[in-house]
RNA sequence: GUGGGUAUAGCUCAGUUGGUUAGAGCGCCAGGUUGUGGCCCUGGAGGCCGUGGGUUCGAAUCCCACUAUUCACCCCA
């Protein structure tokens, strides 16, 4: 019973909706490429510290949701909870700063894992597509990540979504902030949440994203990190909306967004549809400047996103947006004779030769029974291949369209003889 | 980790107030004479009624536990 389970939170992608994932897949690349941003492949496991320091160890991902485990020689190894840290990882070992910046990199279908509870849009393995760069430290690297995101949604026919920006500060400001957080709070700490309590301590700042009730409305009126920006830190975004504003792409500057992994200055935002449950947020990311050097390269400012690929699905399919389907096979080649049957797989492998889709006898059925699975199969063509016309050098070609012409061809000249 | 829903054939689901060999549609397989598809017709295979206990003369049906699944909280993509 438990082998032909696949692991809680885990899904297939089955053989009959895997182009759905490739169309999305080659819709992506191509609006990477036209961004110079090029792919890369990072492992799907890495040092557990990596995630300790670049996440966070007081973040609910690093703390209570990691697949974390010894291999055989007692290292501390960790399936990537996030796509992020790996890229960074792998941004300082190859110096990759050594190149001309800023650096533009995406990956795709990179497997994620989190020790959740599966609901609609959660899964334990997901899969994300992320851009990263790195480099610089301007806002119109914040507004050509986001950029990247919202043009593969317009690429995908997606709708209705919103994009939300804030600015959470850098280690200029963020200080401040939380100590005027702390003040606003008061006393009123005593009744928050528990996880509040231990976030006032370690990370003021997510009391914001408290869900709570009475948490909320304590925090309802607190002093939001956009007031308590730096000088910098200020200009930065106003940048950042003003580049927004010139290429035309719509946003709600939201306060709330705080986000919950440890590395992000300045720019957060996240993209939300309101179409696929309670997990509404499609893609997030930000402003990291301060990863690189936490995990020990050289200060390097960097921004990017994640996006989930199964919400992405969701989204599309929510919006009934057409996925081309497969090209159905061309021909089949029906043979029930011994001999017609080994012809039948020597033509086959000709005519793929030359390109066509070709669909060969496997079953031993009646000639009747494989007519039905062709049909079933949609094909253009049937080749009716029988001992005695090999004999000659010919075979039968049906066309299986509503009037199912035959006629009867030289086998040399299928290709010229069909239409495809 | 915490709540609610659901669990019958490969899929979507029926199954009356507990009562004989558990059903339908779709799908799959085979037929409907003289090697030929679509529509139609006939037949067939396929279910320990999620698992384990309990109540009862008798349980798919009632009760309990477990498991799986699903939705939601939390968190995030």
């Amino acid at each position: 019973m438990l082998i032909t389970n696949a692991p809680k939170g885990t899904k297939d992608v089955l053989p009959s909706e895997s182009y759905k994932w490739q169309y999305i897949e080659e819709k992506i690349r191509q609006i990477c490429d036209l961004y110079n941003c090029n792919e890369v492949r990072v492992p799907t496991f890495e040092h557990t510290e990596l995630f300790l320091r670049g996440v966070g160890d007081n973040t609910d991902i690093v703390n209570k949701e990691m697949y974390t485990f010894l291999d055989k020689a007692e290292r501390s190894i960790t399936l990537k909870p996030e796509g992020t840290a790996g890229v960074a990882r792998c941004f300082v070992e190859n110096s990759i700063f050594n190149n001309p910046m800023p650096i533009k990199m995406y990956y795709l279908n990179s497997p994620v894992f989190r020790y959740e509870q599966p609901q609609s849009g959660r899964y334990r393995e997901h899969h994300q597509f992320g851009v990263e760069m790195f480099g610089s430290d301007e806002p119109t690297i914040d507004a050509e990540v986001i950029s990247v995101a919202m043009d593969v949604f317009k690429k995908l026919g997606v709708g209705n979504l919103e994009l939300n920006i804030n600015s959470i500060g850098c280690s200029e400001c963020r200080p401040k902030y939380n100590a005027a957080l702390l003040e606003y709070i008061g006393s009123s700490i005593d009744k928050m949440c528990t996880s509040c309590q231990e976030r006032y301590e370690k990370n003021p700042l997510r009391i914001l994203d408290c869900k709570v009730p009475t948490c909320k409305e304590v925090v309802k009126n607190a002093p939001t990190t956009i007031e308590h920006l730096c000088e910098d830190c200020s200009e930065h975004f106003e940048r950042l909306q003003k580049n927004l504003d010139s290429m035309g792409i719509a946003y709600k500057v939201n306060p709330q967004i705080v986000r919950g992994l440890d590395y992000y200055t300045k720019t957060v935002f996240e993209i939300i549809t309101n179409s696929i449950g309670a997990q509404g947020t499609v893609c997030g990311g930000g402003r990291y400047n301060n990863l690189i050097e936490e995990i020990g390269g050289k200060p390097m400012p960097a921004a990017g996103f994640g996006m989930g690929m199964e919400r992405l699905l969701m989204v599309m399919e929510n919006d009934n947006v057409e996925i081309p389907e497969p090209k159905a096979v061309d021909l089949y080649i029906a043979a029930t004779e011994d001999d017609a049957i080994i012809k039948s797989m020597e033509i086959a492998r000709k005519l793929r030769a030359e390109g066509i889709k070709v669909e060969a006898p496997h079953m031993k059925k009646s000639l009747k029974a494989q007519m039905k699975y062709a049909n079933k199969l949609n094909c253009r063509y049937v080749l009716m291949l029988w001992d005695e016309d090999i004999k000659n050098g010919e075979v039968l070609v049906k066309d299986m369209d509503e009037n199912g012409e035959e006629k009867k061809i030289k086998i040399d000249e299928i290709v010229k003889e069909i239409n495809i």
